[in-house]
DNA sequence: CTATCATATAAACGAATATATATATGTTTA
DNA sequence: TAAACATATATATATTCGTTTATATGATAG
């Protein structure tokens, strides 16, 4: 007997959601939601070293949430589909104003 | 000088990211969305010991996901804001895609 | 072919996390 | 107050994760 979809499909949300759940990785996504741009670019950007956000991008790209495209000496990375940049706007709204209650009294 | 809003903006949004970013928390979560319950019930809900049950509410708590009451000897646990359930169910939606685009060729 | 630039990978380490088992706390009822 | 029940906490262990440092790959320009 075969296990129920809720199950598999949660699964793949936490699969997909601990690829989201660092925050280096999240500027990256943000960065991204910009347009599609090589490493060096994102590097730049965020000023954290190479190596870091090499291997950050190898986690999305595992996770399926950008692609990659070689073009010269450039590896171009983009988003896998907008939707991540809702979700994350969500989650971000979601968040500071969950963080923001706490101090209501 | 101060830092940017973005930036405590994503490390607040990591911060609940990574409370959702366990199988188990999100089948809690899930169980929460049909309503306000009793640990014992989400325990026989999802099959998992009331130990780990306790202890992942404990992190949905110290995210700020839910909310606990107590009424005589149960202790009730909510979800903390409805937009949890949306946000979820989004994230569902896009893992599904991402995954099953993966065996598309 | 060598030098250089862009990026990836490897190794190592500490910190955080998930889980199981055992036990404690707090509430109700008799 | 004792017993039964609901839940939390403590402890231990195994695993995963984020980061740094060092090095390798792979493309291009001279």
């Amino acid at each position: 007997m075969a296990e129920d979809s809720t199950s598999s499909d949660l699964r793949s949300a936490a699969f997909v959601v601990k690829a989201m759940a660092d925050e280096n990785r999240l500027r990256i996504i943000l960065s991204l939601a910009a347009g599609k741009k090589p490493v060096s670019r994102i590097v730049e950007e965020l000023g954290i070293s190479q190596p870091l956000v090499s291997h950050h991008l190898k986690e999305l790209k595992r996770a399926l949430l950008v692609r990659v495209e070689r073009s010269g000496p450039f590896i171009y990375y983009e988003l896998a589909d907008p939707r991540v940049v809702t979700i994350l706007a969500e989650l971000r709204g979601l968040a500071v104003e969950l963080l923001a209650r706490r101090t209501d009294f």
